[in-house]
DNA sequence: TGGATTATACTTGTATACAAGTATCCATTA
DNA sequence: TAATGGATACTTGTATACAAGTATAATCCA
């Protein structure tokens, strides 16, 4: 056993080495993982409709999987406020209410401020992203793709955040930015609007290069608030058809344990 | 049934209707949650210990409950970033990291200041409840009770957040402190510290009524900062006993899956 | 004896079973 | 006839069963 050439010990080993590192979750994904994706994806494009009620069972029964991961993926959506559940043992859809907006519109505008402020030794290669997205942008409206520009618009202000360089603020933005999307379901788009917002992000970008950083905040204010107030336009206009109903609350008993609060 | 007295159906009437709402949660709580509970406030108070392999059976059994709602309550702390699962399908409490204070420190500097400059319309009840703060914080000293001086201190950062008026924030803040109460954990409290950071309180809160605000700010950067610096000083002493081990990547083997990944 | 191989004793992932809780509808009754 | 009281058909909460995956120790063999 030691009297193997060098050389094939030497090649084996390098064979080895260079093999890239299997990180152990490329192969196998638990069925949470896959429910939970699948539930957030028909969340977020609407598929699933606010104030839909949910069954366990249906769910289960329409991804082919037991119950056990299905509840698993409604307690992650639960905390990540894209599922809500009611006093009677109910889950449903999370119903967006127009506060939300607003919420949802001030933590942007305070993070991204701040980053704005922040954007230090990378600078350069910010404004390069930045300068990317607006060429995209371009391309895209060309196309009329109004999908691709809603993309290219949150990687934008993504953008922005990262210049923080926080990973914990970055996914919770992240989630706010998943809440911003389901509004914009309520909604068809404004013609007028991508444009705006683009040439928004273009000035944007310049000051940043000039190095106006104020004033570059003062129009992110702007930007940003116009943005809110157009969703919350489009939201009160929609908000009638909405199956309010779903989310009344269901005449309530009193309910007994089985002498267990522990 | 209908020549009832009038005064006697009223009265009924009256009964039902000045019965305070039942809002159904006050009555059962489901195990998951008391699991949730428990388990968190033992990851926060240390008694269980950064990098401990969690065992759901053990978990289970200590608890007296089945695997179930305790794989609930895990999946929630994943979420919290409480607990980490690893590749080898290995679940231990999530080891705080040096990077994870500057982190959060950077997220309060930032939330915060919003917050000061946002102080509006409730000016005047928002420092009445900083000044309770101060007193109280004052008594706690006399008494030396570091514990409640410590849990004055998150309330008064907490109510100065709440002048965003901004739920989903607060949330998010909430975590963020539980997180930094981890690492407090890991350090014995130097003595001045305390009275120092009262003393800065009592200055923020000065220039808040003199409505020095940009003042305010900087003074509230200052003071994050230093209880950044102070933490990290304490944390790297405190480094060496860490059961590190624990977190190191086990050996990986490739893992097969049952020709499912969905 | 070193190194691989197998056996064994857990552990987690997933499915299923069972006990309650809840809604709905119908019969009953005052 | 409106309200009460079941009976029935779900639903969720919790426990348990079973199939894999994983680590460790024991075993075998050149």
């Amino acid at each position: 056993m030691d009297d193997v050439p060098a050389m094939v010990t030497s090649a084996n080993q390098e064979t080895v080495a260079e093999l890239a590192p299997l990180d152990g979750f490329s192969a196998y994904l638990p069925l949470r993982v896959a429910v939970l994706t699948r539930l957030k994806a028909a969340i977020l494009d609407g598929t699933l409709k606010p104030g839909t009620l949910l069954s366990e069972n249906k769910i289960a029964a329409q991804l082919s999987v037991s119950r056990t991961p299905v509840r698993e993926a409604l307690r992650v959506l639960e905390r990540e406020n894209l599922v809500t559940t009611l006093p009677g043992r109910k889950v449903i859809i999370s119903v967006p209410r127009a506060e939300d907006i607003d919420e949802i519109y001030d933590i942007r505008t305070i993070v991204e401020s701040a980053a704005l402020r922040r954007i230090g030794s990378n600078r350069r290669e910010l404004i390069a992203r930045l300068e990317q997205c607006l060429e995209r942008s371009r391309l895209a409206l060309a196309k009329r793709d109004i999908r691709e520009l809603e993309q290219i618009n949150t990687e934008f202000h993504t953008t922005i955040i990262s210049a923080l360089n926080n990973q914990r603020l970055r996914e919770f933005i992240d989630s706010v930015h998943d809440t911003a999307a389901r509004f914009r379901l309520y909604s068809l788009r404004e013609a007028g609007w991508a444009e705006k917002g683009i040439q928004e992000h273009r000035r944007l970008v310049a000051l940043l290069k000039k190095g106006d950083t104020e004033d570059a905040v003062e129009l992110l204010g702007r930007h940003l608030r116009m943005g809110s107030e157009i969703l919350k336009k489009m939201f009160h206009q929609t908000q009638k058809p909405l199956p309010r109903n779903a989310i009344e609350r269901p005449r309530v008993k009193p309910r007994l344990i089985q002498g267990r609060i522990r």
